[in-house]
DNA sequence: TATCTAATTAGATATTTATTAAATTATATG
DNA sequence: CATATAATTTAATAAATATCTAATTAGATA
C-alpha cells in the first residue's frame, strides 16, 4: 500500500460522523436516511461522508429500489490497520544517502537485504529456521511464502497449514502474519491470495 | 480509547508529511533541523507537525542542549492500530432504542451481556471453555483476565503464560491478544498492565 | 552580558473539508 | 405520463489545517 493509499485510509477515520457511522454500521446495513436521522445531519452530509468511507474500501453499498443500503466491510476494517506500520518500516533505511537518486540504489540496497535474509533464514532444503523477529526482515520472508502460492486460487484451511507446514511447524503464526501483513486473505473458511498491487510495496514513498 | 482520541489518532496518520517523518524516524532519532531539511519544509512546519504526532503519542522528544531529536514511540505505533475496531465493536448495539437516554440502558445492556458471556464461556472451576470468536464477546473475557492480574505490577513472560495456562491451554493466543487490545503492553520481556483508562471504553459514543 | 543556535510561537494565507439548502437524477408506482 | 421517494450533485459557507515568514524564547557559550 502506497503513501497516499494509507493517508486517505487514515483521513477517512479521522473524522467523528464517519466514525460512528461505522458504529452504526457494526450492528447491520443501514440507509442513507437512517444514518442521517441518527446522526442528525442531512442526507447530503451522509452521501459525502460514504463517499470517503467507500474510497477507502471501509464500507459496501447495495442498492434496493430506491433504497441504498450501507454495510461495513468487516474483512477491510479488520485487516487492514497494519499497513500503516508495513509502510514506515517497509521504507525505513532511506535516509543513508543523500542524493535524490536514492531510489535506485534503495531498490538495490533492499534486494540486497532480501537475498540475505532469504539465505539465512532459510535452510538448504527450503525450510524456515525461524520466524524472524525484526519487522522488515520478517516481511521479506512472508512475501516469499506468498509468492510461492497461486494467485487467484482458492485454498482451503487445510491446504494452506499444510504448505505452511512444509516450511515451519508454527504454521498458525505464519498463517495469520500472511493475513495480518496483506498477503492473503480468508472470507469465511476459504484463504485467497491478495492481488500483488496490494501488497505493501517497498519504495512507494516519493 | 474513546471517540476522540481514536479520531485524533487517526488525524495524526492522515498527512502525508506526517508518514514521512514516521518513516525517516523509523531508522532512529533525528533533530527538527534534519526532518525539516530531509522534507524540505522549514523548522516551523516541523514543530506544528510534531505536536500532533507527540499529542497522538506517536513519537517521544528528548533534548540535549539547545537541539529536541525526535524518535518514534515503537510501541504506541505497534499497539494502537486495532483501537479503532475495538471502539467500533464495543459502540455496536447502540441503535436499538432511540430515546436520547439510551446510555444508561445500553450500559445496562452490556452488563447483562457481560453476565451471560462470562457465565457461557468460563466453567465452574473457572477455566475458559474457548476462546470466543465474536469480537464484542472476546473483549469481554480478556478484560475479565486482565482485571485478575495486578496494576502497576511487572511480570516476567513466564509469570504471564502461567497466569494464563491456569485459563486455556493456548496462552500464547490470550497474550497476544491482551496486547492487541490494549489490556496490557510488553516492553523487552517484561509485560505490565494498561492502567484501566487505557483499556477501550464502553459507552463512550455521544 | 552579548551572542549564537535550535526550536517555538504568532500572524497571515491558501487549501481542504464538513455542512447545508436547493436543484437534479434514478427508480418505482399510480 | 405524472408523481413520489431516496440519493446525489451543485453551490455556498464556515471551520480546520498546512505552510510560510518574522518575531520570540530557551539554552549554551564566549
Amino acid at each position: 500500500m502506497q503513501l497516499d493509499k494509507v493517508v486517505a485510509y487514515h483521513k477517512a477515520l479521522a473524522d467523528p460522523t464517519r466514525i460512528k457511522m461505522l458504529i452504526l454500521l457494526a450492528d447491520g446495513e443501514l440507509k442513507g436516511q437512517a444514518l442521517a436521522e441518527k446522526l442528525c445531519v442531512s442526507p447530503a452530509t451522509i452521501t459525502h461522508h460514504a463517499a470517503k468511507l467507500r474510497e477507502a474500501s471501509l464500507i459496501h453499498e447495495r442498492r434496493d429500489k430506491n433504497t441504498i443500503y450501507f454495510s461495513l466491510n468487516h474483512y477491510f476494517l479488520k485487516n487492514n490497520a497494519g499497513a500503516t506500520l508495513d509502510l514506515i518500516m517497509k521504507n525505513a533505511g532511506k535516509g543513508a544517502k543523500e542524493d535524490d537518486s536514492m531510489t535506485d540504489s534503495m531498490t538495490e540496497k533492499n534486494k540486497r537485504l532480501a537475498e540475505s535474509v532469504i539465505k539465512n533464514f532459510f535452510t538448504a532444503d527450503g525450510r524456515l529456521k525461524h520466524i524472524p523477529a525484526q519487522y522488515k526482515k520478517k516481511l521479506i520472508v512472508l512475501e516469499r511464502l506468498a509468492g510461492m502460492l497461486e494467485a487467484g486460487r482458492k485454498y482451503a484451511e487445510r491446504e494452506i497449514n499444510e504448505f505452511l507446514t512444509r516450511f515451519h511447524e508454527d504454521y498458525a503464526t505464519l498463517r495469520r502474519e500472511l493475513i495480518m501483513h496483506q498477503y492473503m486473505y480468508r472470507e469465511k473458511e476459504i484463504y485467497e491470495l491478495n492481488p500483488r498491487e496490494m501488497w505493501t510495496k517497498w519504495e512507494e514513498v516519493r
